[in-house]
DNA sequence: CCAAAAGTGTTGGAATTACACCCATGG
DNA sequence: CCATGGGTGTAATTCCAACACTTTTGG
């Protein structure tokens, strides 16, 4: 989706290729500078800010669609990718989406007819992703006039019912964060105990003891300590980690019990 | 959905009511006789059981349609119901549906024609129920032919994807186990602690200790003890219990940790 | 040498598990 | 009176939560 011309016969013609009334949004967080961050998109033609998204081609699954899309905005592959719930009681999402309206986002230049395959109601299914915040970088194109990293605490009001995306999408995570590990897709290869530690903190949205907090990670196997250090300043060098791939996968499969 | 007729205009004309390519099946899980159930129906022109499902109606939420399929099925209303997924990826439902294949399910009175509503790749939202198996009665009818409540040790293998949506509503009940009361709706307004004690046994798949179960029930302030038993033959009448409804409201609502 | 952050062990209390005997009932 | 299932308390253990001082580093 690069050129005008792609994007005219998309809204003329996308009908084809995707299916139609169903979008994926993705609530993609990021971890940086101590703070959980998510990725919002602002389109052309659009007044606010909201989750990147798109359409499910024909012959895709769910998740191949949410995968690529994901890939085309960040840059990234191979995400973990969860599906948490599927939208579409919200007002918005039930009043349809008529010629007038379409007519006004597409602007002057393209003539919406009755039978545009964009019109009706849409729903969306919605995943989340968790992605080291360093690895991605957003491209803008002629689609996606703005990107940026917002603070979850600190989020405008976003388009549709996206803000009600966000916050049932936290709160699947949460839930999630006692009975699978988390972390992997967050964190850079090698992490240091504070970073994971405040991670967890930052999910939870409160505060986990120093001491007791790695104590249970360890317990369950899934970290292994490196001999390396990663300098940070006129500070003592924190130790870093990894975490230990075979039983953080089994963890993810098998479920655990964390209480925190 | 009474008569002939109406089958054929809602095979005809449906799309003019009903979102097209979007269905909502239900997993309505019933208890009896120390046995988690599961209610199935057969539908006229399919081969095989199902899970009770439907259509939404183009202004009706998810949750609506769920529910109003569920009455119209099983008689209750006012349900405790909840989304689980949303399925559109297994084999059977990327593959369209074609002219030939709705042309073989309708039979030979009917003509569809290359623009039903019913044709090409259909999507489904899960929503499970839990019910009290004895408020249940089954309306057959025109489409239903058959219906069955199954163990659900038990199943057949069921038309298109719907064992994948069983066990994925088993994983989910099974999770939500642990951070909400269960039972309100499966149970008899007034039951005894061995029925809701083998209840959480039969939906977590494991042994619950006889004297430990009831006490974290009681610590959460979700147990009325009645002055009632229940006689049972040549054996001790054992006790009456009702759930506390306002600790049970709240606990649905905030959320409790169970481990057990 | 100082400021800032990392690292580390122990203890008291709470929660969880394990376990066995008596009671009530209807036939 | 007997077979069957219901009811109940305690002790041992494990798990969890709370807590403060020492070490390292660069400036």
């Amino acid at each position: 989706m690069k050129t005008a011309d792609d994007i005219i016969d998309f809204i003329l013609h996308g009908g084809e290729q995707y299916l139609p009334h169903l979008t994926i949004d993705s609530a993609i967080f990021g971890y940086h500078a101590q703070q959980l961050k998510i990725l919002l998109v602002k389109l052309h033609g659009e007044d606010g800010w909201g989750l990147p998204g798109g359409f499910v081609k024909k012959q895709e699954t769910f998740r191949e669609a949410a995968g690529r899309i994901l890939a085309e905005r960040t840059g990234i592959e191979n995400l973990f990718l969860q599906q948490f719930y599927a939208f579409g009681d919200s007002p918005y999402r039930r009043r349809e989406q008529t010629v007038a309206d379409l007519q006004k986002k597409v602007g002057p230049w393209l003539t919406i007819t009755d039978d545009n395959w964009l019109l009706g109601r849409q729903i969306s299914i919605g995943y989340y992703a968790l992605v080291d915040f360093e690895q991605v970088s957003v491209q803008t194109d002629l689609l996606v006039e703005d990107y940026r990293w917002w603070d979850i605490q600190d989020l405008p009001h976003l388009l549709y019912d996206h803000n009600d995306m966000v916050n049932k999408a936290l709160e699947t995570i949460r839930l999630q964060l006692y009975h699978q590990p988390i972390g992997a897709n967050l964190l850079p290869d090698k992490f240091t105990l504070p970073e994971i530690h405040i991670l967890y903190e930052t999910l939870l949205g409160k505060s986990l003891d120093r001491r007791n907090f790695p104590r249970k990670l360890f317990s369950l196997g899934l970290l292994n300590k490196l001999d390396q250090q990663r300098p940070i300043g006129p500070h003592r060098a924190p130790n870093l980690y990894e975490f230990n791939k075979a039983n953080y996968q089994k963890a993810l499969e098998e479920g655990i019990v964390l209480v925190m």
